[in-house]
DNA sequence: CTGTTAGCGCTTTCAC
DNA sequence: GTGAAAGCGCTAACAG
């Protein structure tokens, strides 16, 4: 590995003007610049990003943590994320948190003492607490997807999640559906927390009774979105609609009431959150909620951009869901129900 | 920011003694240890990444570069690679190609330029000659999965490939079907190459002669296995199983058939590859060929890591897939074909 | 236009 | 045990 001095010394410059040209700052005259390129060129040099970094107190780059490889989400994430930073002739280091609170606010630490000029985090575990503290510790700019704050800590990229699930119900009973099972996510992550409270408090709104019995909480996934329905149908309460707080859970629902002998959609409806790909391809194609994965995303990116370059943003931004209807509903009446009602 | 001075200040030590006790190295007093303690607890001081790597030359960091954030593998590889690396105590970079081999190239440069101690590679695109004058460039080690080389440029670990289709295809035939539709993936990848040869040296064996009429080559994905099979039915020649060369494209075939009133298993047997969990879920489950994505990343940190210290490692390992026998596959001579042969 | 000279924040001999 | 000093490779005033 060559080095700054080795192309001064074959281009008989000193090191200022090799810097002037590797960074295309100040004047050089054109031909000694020819010589250092030249130079350059036969050594095969490249500036060691680290000493740039160091000597600039800027690295260029941003950081993100996510909170595992996990999911549909994050690869949508992770490839917007990298397209919007190289977008902006930044790099972008990407960790994960390997689902664990601790774990995920030690990789911001890390982020911030490699230096990079701001962290975007799509966190599901840490904690208010823990946000506080990062408060006063972090120096650089921290922007969140995926979660409301209370207090104006950090700048948040939303997606109304409540909204989603509102949105689906009220899809469903317009269907003239009205008992809905439910799969939650984890309620102990915000998102699952919003989405359940969002799906009775909307079935409230219709004065539709909420039964205990007609949910089951589960962790995202297609086995266990199979599981839970399972014991849905173990449970022997009758619904007729069916909706998982995310498509693959649904996924798992589809193949459980498939294998239970309960036909989709004829006998029960279902529907999911995510527009996950697959559920244009599941047999029946399942009704979902789009959320904006990318827009967000890519939002999230530029506002941190704007931030570590001292400029002012808006505090928070949400978007909404929408609805994308494709064969896994059939309004109630014409529903052979597979439970006695 | 608080540097280290601030912690030699507020100590009352030089700097080598807070760097002696921030590495655990040399000899400290421990009433002089603790105050220095004291300090970077009071001051919140963390070490700048930067400047400790710029001083000792290695940054303790492994960088991956993989095509693109898509498909099923690389959530595997991901999470693997970050297990792996975290175990070893290492932090991981992550970058993308955006599916292009200049780029792929260029990120792999950009790691050497942060002084990663070794990268590893997994590429679709990176060409020979790429590879070639790689290997002059690099001074850091590097290992690449899933890439067969001629000549022993860099460490490989590889996938049997066309194994893989083979395992299938030997099965396929020992449930009699001789008549065997093939989606393949894109024929520009050694991936793609090993495995459709594979599909026709296996036929080859069995004196089942290659009808390119039964072949389709598409890109990976839902949508593409979709369109492909539909080309297929649309093309009435019969066959009574067919193979997708991944699982998405084989439940994109699946969902084609559905749609076309064609039953499976029942009028024809399909099969992929990559024990994409969804094949696990669908009607009926998929039939497929699991690689073991993990363990191979696994071994391409470790060798990655070994090489970094300046140990030797075998110079190519490569791992072989399994046949996962789901529902998806029934003899020849029970199904009702759907096409007179 | 170009060179000199300080650093950036930390590690690492080498003395004391 | 601890400190002084010389780097690591590069940038950025400041002169000239």
């Amino acid at each position: 590995m060559s080095t700054i001095v080795d192309v001064c010394k074959l281009a008989g410059v000193s090191k200022a003007t090799v810097s002037r040209v590797i960074n295309g700052t100040g004047q050089v005259k054109k031909s000694t610049r020819d010589a250092v390129k030249a130079a350059m060129e036969q050594l095969g040099y490249r500036p060691n990003t680290l000493a740039q970094s160091l000597a600039r107190s800027e690295t260029n780059s941003i950081g993100l943590v996510i909170s595992d490889y996990e999911g549909i989400y994050f690869g949508n994430l992770l490839k917007q994320a990298s397209a919007s930073a190289e977008q902006a002739h930044k790099e972008l280091f990407i960790t994960d948190g390997h689902n664990d609170s601790e774990r995920e606010y030690e990789a911001i630490l890390r982020l911030q003492d490699r230096r990079c000029d701001a962290i975007v985090l799509y966190s599901r575990k840490i904690s208010m607490e823990q946000l506080q503290t990062l408060k006063q510790q972090l120096t650089v700019p921290l922007v969140l997807i995926n979660r409301e704050l209370s207090e104006p800590l950090f700048h948040t990229v939303t997606f109304d999640q409540g909204g989603a699930v509102k949105t689906m119900i009220n899809h469903l009973i317009s269907y003239g559906h009205r008992k809905i099972a439910c799969i939650t996510g984890p309620l102990s992550t915000p998102t699952g927390q919003a989405r359940f409270a969002a799906y009775q408090d909307t079935l409230k709104q219709y004065a539709i009774s909420f039964n205990p019995n007609l949910v089951k909480h589960a962790q995202y996934g297609l086995q266990n979105g199979y599981d839970a329905c399972r014991e849905l149908i173990e449970g022997n309460i009758a619904f007729s609609a069916l909706l998982a707080f995310n498509d693959e859970m649904a996924l798992g629902a589809l193949k459980a009431l498939t294998d239970a002998g309960i036909s989709v959609p004829e006998q029960v409806s279902i529907a999911g959150i995510d527009n996950n790909p697959m559920t244009q391809f599941s047999t029946p194609a399942i009704s979902t909620i789009d959320l904006p994965v990318k827009e967000a995303t890519n939002h999230a990116i530029k506002v941190a951009l704007s931030l570590a370059e001292g400029k002012t943003c808006p505090f928070s931004s949400q978007y909404k869901g929408t609805l994308i209807q494709r064969d896994s509903i059939l309004p109630f009446n014409s529903t052979k129900n597979w439970l006695a009602y």
